[in-house]
DNA sequence: ATGAAAGCGCTAACAT
DNA sequence: ATGTTAGCGCTTTCAT
């Protein structure tokens, strides 16, 4: 038996306007002796507020929702607790939602969450076909763009990484170790951020005026069993290859596994280097050389960000892009 | 803008009631007519329904809480997803919250969810000091206790997994390959998974009569370090053992090191189990040998079991015990 | 087949 | 210092 501002109200002998002040510690002028009493039966009969009832009158849920591909995706769960620690400090919830990089599933979210009224959402879109964007935005919903930076004209926040300097940065470090016939196993091109990785291989390749070969080119998925089946085609085609820049770390721990199983050894005779530095790239024997991402920090200020938003607050940058750092571990 | 059932009302000349009835398809009595004029304004003017009003009046608010340690710890992440397909094909959305196992915050969110009129819990319980679930069972909110199986008498459902069982058939497995001298790396004792599965290791000795000795039974955390340190801790003790069976994966991934580090080869010095089945035990060398637990299933069933609940299906049971399944491979 | 009206629990002017 | 009132957007009897 759930007890509300008016039973209250009606025990103390108030008016429930006054019951919602204190409350909501708008008591300047409200005496000391009614303020005591509503808070002691509030604690007494265990008061909940109902923030339905609230948000309906101020517009403000306190929720925001985080649609990401795949929360078991590796790269996702440093990302989403990073949001959830910032949007907690602030006060907020955080709605997730995993879309597997399918588009109708990303409309059915976003009306979900707009129907729930959220304050804002974090999204990391799979393209930019996709009209759900201006249907926020004609709702004017804040929005920020995580990670995948697509093209899109709004008034939206964005954290990107540096992806293209990130594997310039790589490439360039390999390589000045002496690498000369280097590999890159792309994911799926698709995708904004693969291009901008592709750039920065080509980039410092030309740098260094080093032969560009699509053979050594391989573009497919961000998945693990693509890291094993270009690596294990580049070697049965016979490709000479000396090192593998790889488009994220699990094409990486792919390709680890079929350049052993084809009896090469790392780093000596192939260099692997990955990108994104996962938990697991840790693990791997060698550790995977890696060229990293702050995901934690990524979503907590993505979370900051959209909150300011929501807030408005001024002066704030509309988009934050993070530098990469390159991990030498033991693959390189 | 937002457009609301009153705009449309006026607009198709019924009242809101009418509105009502045919945007939630209580339809029967409503002329065709006046329902066809309805639901094309709807879309036309692109209608949202606003579910916290909604919600207000109904009193569901078709979301559920998930209250875990940490989504970034790899145990997680699949539950997570499991949870949240669940939830999404039956019309819920998902909050999720990372305590850190700290009762504070445990509290804090239960708080939370129970502002925001969340129509159940899925809870990881970091223990039983914990008066939360009281509260909440005292506003009957139906909750799911996941994974540990804190004593608790209230009516909540449970989704737990055969920890005893799993330990005991790991064990004896060892014991019938031939090892003798099996050491067991548990996590904190003050859980009762790690209790149940130092139990079902014990049990597994005992049938087959060999030794219990203490100095090889090691009590610390979840966490690689801790199997890490233990592991080395034995080697350095000179403790002889020809096999170890780990808490869970990550201390089994820790030892792994250890081991190797201190130049044993595994399996033929010393056999490795773990505990768990996540990711990155296929991605160690060797592969990780482990008692698997069908994580993204408990997930799932979490969210039908508690959605049951919500809805007060009758005849469902209100417990589901998994059971694990030894997964062999390169370990042991 | 449709409408009128009450009310969910709360906040926010505006009065007093 | 506190009360009155209206209303947020919707659902749900009960009438008609």
């Amino acid at each position: 038996m759930k007890i509300t501002i008016k039973d209250i109200a009606r025990m103390a002998g108030v008016s429930t306007a006054t019951v919602s002040m204190v409350l909501n510690n708008k008591d300047e002028h409200i005496s000391a002796l009614t303020k005591e009493k509503i808070l002691s039966l509030a604690k007494e009969y265990n008061y909940i507020p109902n923030t339905m009832a609230r948000s309906l009158v101020t517009k403000k849920t306190k929720t925001i929702g985080l649609i990401i591909p795949d929360i078991a995706n590796p790269f996702f769960p440093e990302i989403a607790r990073g949001a959830e620690d910032k949007a907690n400090e602030a006060g907020y919830n955080i709605i997730f939602c995993n879309t597997d990089d399918n588009i109708e599933k990303e409309q059915k979210y976003i009306d979900m969450l707009s129907e729930k009224m959220v304050d804002g959402i974090i999204f990391t879109a799979s393209s930019d076909r996709n009209n759900s964007l201006d249907k926020l935005q004609r709702q004017s919903i804040p929005i920020i763009l995580l990670d995948r930076d697509i093209p899109f004209k709004g008034d939206v926040g964005r954290i990107v990484v540096n992806n293209k300097q990130g594997t310039y940065e790589g490439t360039k470090y390999l390589i000045e170790k002496g690498y000369k016939l280097i590999a890159f196993i792309n994911g799926n091109i698709a995708n904004e951020t693969a291009k901008h990785r592709l750039a920065g291989f080509k980039m410092a390749l030309q740098e260094y005026e080093l032969e560009i070969k699509a053979e050594r080119m391989l573009e497919g998925s961000f998945k693990r069993e693509w890291g094993y089946g270009a690596a294990s085609w580049l070697l049965n085609q016979e490709i000479p290859f000396d090192a593998v820049v790889c488009g994220n770390d699990l094409i990486a721990i792919g390709a680890i596994r079929a350049l052993k199983d084809g009896g090469k050894s790392i780093p000596e005779d192939v260099a692997v280097l990955g990108f994104d530095d996962i938990y697991m790239s840790k693990l791997v024997e060698p550790e995977l050389s890696t060229i990293s991402q702050p995901k934690y920090e990524m979503g907590y200020r993505a979370s900051e960000l959209l909150i300011s938003m929501i807030e408005k607050e001024k002066n704030m940058d509309r988009i934050i892009v993070f530098d990469t750092k390159l991990v030498i571990r033991k693959s390189t």
